[in-house]
RNA sequence: GGGUCGUUAACUCAGUCGGUAGAGUAUCUGCCUUUUAAGCAGAGAGUCGUUGGUUCGAGCCCAACACGACCCA
């Protein structure tokens, strides 16, 4: 039984031929001595045809890219994690039996090579190989060298091929890092605490979402995966920690789109005795001075739009927002009943108990928020929507909040924290009773979060920052699957059908 | 959940009006010791996403399904 293809067998067939060689197919005894990012610039500052004084021998590893083969010469281009370079294989310099057995290398193979620096005529900085070793030998052709990996699907199902194959892909990635690391030294350099909470709670809470449920077997209990760390995180500012911020997952049992993951990476933070405006003067010192590590620049595009990031950044309140932007009569504003009637109007579905609060906030997603290209924080969020934030002392209808928007999308949620423990749980019940038909979604009350803030937590302000999302807007990336490594697909079939294959007979 | 588009060789893509399945790269064989999308000559390679239907005949027309992309909810 062989699903096999021509390609298969024929690389499998090689590899025998080789192993008859007495050349090991998988072999770890090659340690390379040398990076390709540091010789290829001693290389380059040779002429032409120059071989590099004194003989000096170097080594690397690496997967061969491209092969251009001659009767008993080749050039080779091996990629190793630096970068690319050029290696020249000769039967005279290798030896006959090495040669006998590079003949039938592939494009793939992981091999090491030891020789010396010179320039070609042409140019090109090059090693010159007294030894070529097989490393790992590959059995599946990779994908043309000229097109690359267009389709996306495959490249995000085996994102192991992608990376191999579009550098721009690896670039991402890379920069992930980067911004990731810039977050944490960021924070870190202020004083704040890294810190990590459950990722599996008793009471999924902190945010409105269908959580994913799961079952500990010794405890005999059922447990969620988190939709968000917020509740924990103040419960350590109850304990005493002043500045604490968390990078991690957050995972949420919905749809998938350009911009859901089921996980996706979220940054909270959190300070005692701030208030939400002073996270938004940090909030623009660090996504300005991430992307101008990052970029080199604050004025980036972003598919196609130009966006600037050069602070200060724009800010307004919600009915601000919907006068300015969404052309709303400030008179219809000033009215409950006519803001939802103005809503209703609009298309906006609303259930019986919402308020002006909720239609708002409707409206403002479908007037406005797209408009927001520039980074702009909208603040004086309705108490209405949000539950966990501190209501304003003028106005106690609106809470204080900001969200930050940056091309048409929410990049930074944050407020100043509720820390009355009787008007939290009087919030938490009236959420409880609203919670409608949905069962997935349930929010349930903390009776512990409730006892930690009757214990007294610190006046404070926190913030969340989708890592994900920004990262996308950092690196122009059109989908959050282009920023997340293994993205989640549904099973492919023919995937499927082997795995069943190969739990039902067991033989080769 | 709804709509539109896509799925053809390992990869990137053609495929006319329904009439025996095509190219480039890659692979294989031969020649070739400074090439770089190396070159020259030859060869092999396909469940046309899956299952049905219409038809003398389907990659192409119809239906359902699967997976993906985009838009909408």
């Amino acid at each position: 039984m062989s699903s096999e293809n021509q390609f298969l067998a024929q690389r499998r067939e090689k590899a025998r031929n080789l192993a008859d060689l007495g050349v090991k197919l998988y072999s770890n005894t090659f340690k390379p001595a040398d990076r390709i990012s540091e010789l290829r610039p001693k290389a380059e500052q040779l002429e032409s045809q120059q071989k590099e004084e004194g003989g000096a021998n170097y080594s690397i590893a690496g997967r061969i890219m491209a092969m251009r083969k001659f009767g008993k010469a080749a050039f080779i281009t091996l990629a190793d994690a630096t970068g690319q370079m050029q290696v020249y294989v000769r039967k005279d310099s290798v030896g006959e039996e090495q040669f006998g057995a590079f003949k039938k290398y592939d494009i793939g193979d992981i091999v090491g090579a030891r020789g010396h620096l010179f320039k070609t005529k042409t140019g090109e900085p090059s090693i010159h190989a007294e030894m070529i070793t097989m490393v790992s030998k590959s059995l599946r052709p990779m994908p043309e060298k000229w097109h690359g990996l267009t389709d996306v699907e495959t490249r995000y199902r085996q994102r192991y091929v992608d990376l191999l194959v579009t550098p721009e892909s690896k670039e991402t990635f890379r920069k992930r890092v980067d911004i990731i690391r810039l977050v944490r030294e960021y924070l870190s350099d202020r004083g704040f605490l890294e810190v990590e909470t459950p990722m599996m709670q008793p009471v999924p809470g902190g945010a409105t979402a269908k959580p994913f449920k799961t079952y500990h077997n010794a405890l005999n209990m059922d447990l969620y995966l988190r939709i968000a760390p917020e509740l924990y995180l103040k419960r350590l500012l109850v304990g005493g920690f002043e500045k604490v911020f968390e990078i991690n997952r957050n995972f949420r049992n919905e749809g998938l789109s350009t911009r859901h993951n089921p996980e996706f990476t979220m940054l909270e933070f959190y300070q005692a005795y701030a208030t939400y405006d002073d996270l938004i003067d940090l909030t623009e010192d660090m996504i300005a001075s991430i992307c101008q590590e990052v970029r080199g620049t604050l004025k980036i595009s972003y598919q196609g739009v130009d966006v600037d990031l050069s602070p200060p950044w724009k800010r307004l309140t919600m009915d601000e927002a919907l006068t300015e932007i969404g052309s709303i009569d400030p008179e219809i504003l000033a009215d409950d009943e006519k803001v939802i009637a103005y809503a209703k109007k609009l298309g906006i579905k609303l259930e019986a108990a919402a308020g002006a609060g909720k239609a708002k906030t409707e409206l403002f997603e479908l007037l406005v928020e797209e408009k927001l290209v520039d980074p702009t924080f909208i603040t004086s969020y309705p108490t209405e929507v949000s539950p966990l934030a501190r209501r304003n002392e003028d106005n106690p209808t609106v809470t204080d909040r900001f969200e930050l928007f940056i091309t048409g999308r929410e990049i930074a949620n944050a407020f100043s924290e509720l820390n009355d423990p009787i008007d939290q749980k009087e919030r938490f019940e009236k959420q409880i009773a609203e919670r409608g038909d949905d069962d997935e979604v349930h929010p349930e009350l903390d009776v512990d979060y409730i006892r930690a803030l009757e214990y007294g937590m610190p006046s404070a302000a926190g913030e969340g920052i989708g890592i994900d999302r920004l990262v996308m807007l950092l690196t122009d990336a059109p989908s959050i699957r282009d920023v997340i490594l293994f993205p989640h697909m549904k099973p492919e079939e023919r995937m499927l059908k082997e795995q069943t294959a190969a739990e039902q007979t067991d033989d080769d």
